[in-house]
DNA sequence: TTGCATTGCGTATTTTTTACACATCACAAA
DNA sequence: TTTGTGATGTGTAAAAAATACGCAATGCAA
C-alpha cells in the first residue's frame, strides 16, 4: 500500500502554448450530493497530488506531471510553498476533501511547481477528460488557493524567462521567428518590435537556423529555427538578459 | 502543550552586513556522549525551528526569527522548500535528531527564509551564547544540507537585490554612499565604480541625503542618506534594475 | 602649513536599446 | 501571366544607459 504523507502535497501549474494564447492545464472538480445526485459546485484546480512517504518532493511533482500529462523530463521548477492555515478550509474545499480524501490533515502544506509544454502536441487523453486548457486570461472558478497559485507561477514564469532560454518548453521543436516572439509577448505581457526582436536573437547563438523553411502558409515562408541546449549550456557564461 | 507538525520545519538564513563584510548567523550544535561526556561531534546550524500545529509557515519563520535576533517586522522571505527523503539522515544529523527530538519524522521538510538584519546593532544575547556571526565566505562545517541552503539563500539575496532596494535592511538607518557601496559590491561580488554608483543612486528617488554628515572620521566627512520606504512604494512602478 | 585619505562632481566614450522604412518572397485571385 | 496580399528579412539613425576616468574640495593629523 503506498500510504501517504497526509499533511503534504504538490501542486503543478502546467502553462501551454498554442494558437498565440498561453494557457494553464485544470482539472474539473465535481461534488455531487450521494444522496439526490444534485451537483453541489464545480470548478477547477491545477494538478496536485499528496506526496508518499520515502518520496522526494521534487519527485512527487515529476510524478504528478507525469500522470496528468504523460511528459517527462521537461521543464518543472519549484517556486512557491504554500503553508498558510486556512489554504483548504474554504466550505466546498473542505466537502470535497472529506469525501475524497478524508484521512488528510485540515493543514495542508503544498508545494507549488511550475511546468512548460508545447500544448500543441500534447493530445486529449480520454483518461483525463476533465482536464482541460484554459487560456491564462479566461481561468475558470478554482477551488483551494489555487487563484493565487497560478499568478505567482506565471509571474515566476515571467521572470525566468527574462534571464533563461525557457520558453522553447512551450514551442514545438522547430519554430519560426514570429512563432518565438509571439510567445515572448505572451508571456511578458508586451508588444515588441520585430526587428529588434530578430536582432536579439540573433545574438543568442543556441538558436539555430536550419536548412528548411516553414511549409503551408499562404505567405512568403519563415526560416525555422531549433533551440540547442547543448550550444546554450556551453555559452551560458556569458550572461543573457531580455531586457524587454 | 504546543505540539508541532513532526515533519515540517522553517530555516532561516539570517543575513547581516557590518565592517563590509557579509555575514550569516549560525549556532552551534555540540553533542556530547550520555555517559562519557566526551562531544561526538560540533558543527553548525542556521536557525530553524519545527512548525506549531495550526501555525502559518510564514508566522512559523517570524517566530524563529524574533526568538534568535530580537527583531520583527524585518525582510524576511521564502526561497526555496526542501524536501529531499535523505536531508535529516547523514549519521550526525540522526544522533543529533535522536536525541534532541525523539519524536519527528525521518523525511522532514524544510521551507528556506532568507532574513536581513543590520548586525552591527545586533547584540550579542547571552542567552544565545551558541549564536554567531559567520563571514559568508569563512562558513564552519555544516549539519543537515544547511551549506547548499545558504547557498541558495546567497543566490536569492544578488537576485533580490539586483531588482528591488532590500539592501537597506543590512545597514544602519543612517548610511553614506561608502557603506551602501560596500554593500552592494559584497553581495554582487564585484567591484563598482564610485562615481557611477553615485549617479545611480542620485536617480533613486527613494534615497535621500540628510543635512547632516559622518562624524568621528579621519578625512571628509560623507554625505548621510537614509532610505524612505514610503516613496519607494510610491514611485515602484519606475523600474528599478540595478545592472551590476 | 602641509600631507593624506576620502568625498563630490563632471565629461567623454562605448554599448545597448529603441524607433522606424523598404525590398523580398510565395501563394492566390484575377 | 499578372497582380494583390500578407508576412518575412535586413539596415540605419537617434536616444538612452553603462562605463571609464580626471580633478578639485574637504577635514583631520602630522
Amino acid at each position: 500500500m503506498d500510504a501517504f504523507i497526509n499533511n503534504l502535497s504538490v501542486d503543478c501549474v502546467i502553462f501551454g502554448f498554442s494558437n498565440k494564447t498561453l494557457n494553464v492545464l485544470l482539472t474539473k472538480r465535481e461534488l455531487k450530493d450521494p444522496d439526490s445526485g444534485m451537483v453541489l459546485f464545480t470548478d477547477f484546480t491545477v494538478q496536485g497530488h499528496h506526496v508518499y512517504k520515502g518520496e522526494n518532493i521534487n519527485d512527487a511533482a515529476s510524478r504528478v506531471l507525469k500522470d496528468k500529462t504523460g511528459f517527462e523530463n521537461i521543464f518543472l521548477e519549484q517556486f512557491y510553498t504554500f503553508g498558510d492555515t486556512d489554504r483548504v478550509l474554504k466550505e466546498r474545499d473542505q466537502l470535497w476533501i472529506k469525501k475524497k480524501y478524508p484521512m488528510i490533515s485540515d493543514h495542508v502544506i503544498s508545494v507549488g511547481y511550475c511546468s512548460l509544454v508545447d500544448s500543441s502536441i500534447l493530445m486529449p487523453d480520454t483518461s483525463h477528460q476533465d482536464t482541460v486548457w484554459f487560456p491564462i486570461d479566461e481561468l475558470p472558478e478554482l477551488g483551494f488557493d489555487h487563484a493565487k497559485m497560478i499568478a505567482m507561477a506565471l509571474d515566476f514564469l515571467r521572470n525566468k524567462l527574462r534571464h533563461e532560454p525557457i520558453g522553447f518548453e512551450l514551442l514545438p521543436e522547430k519554430f519560426t521567428l514570429s512563432e518565438m516572439q509571439s510567445l515572448y509577448e505572451v508571456i511578458l505581457g508586451k508588444s515588441i518590435d520585430r526587428r529588434n526582436f530578430s536582432k536579439k536573437v540573433a545574438q543568442m547563438k543556441f538558436i539555430i537556423p536550419l536548412n528548411e523553411k516553414q511549409k503551408g502558409v499562404a505567405h512568403r515562408a519563415a526560416q525555422v529555427y531549433i533551440f540547442s541546449k547543448d550550444v546554450y549550456e556551453r555559452t551560458k557564461k556569458d550572461k543573457l538578459i531580455l531586457s524587454y
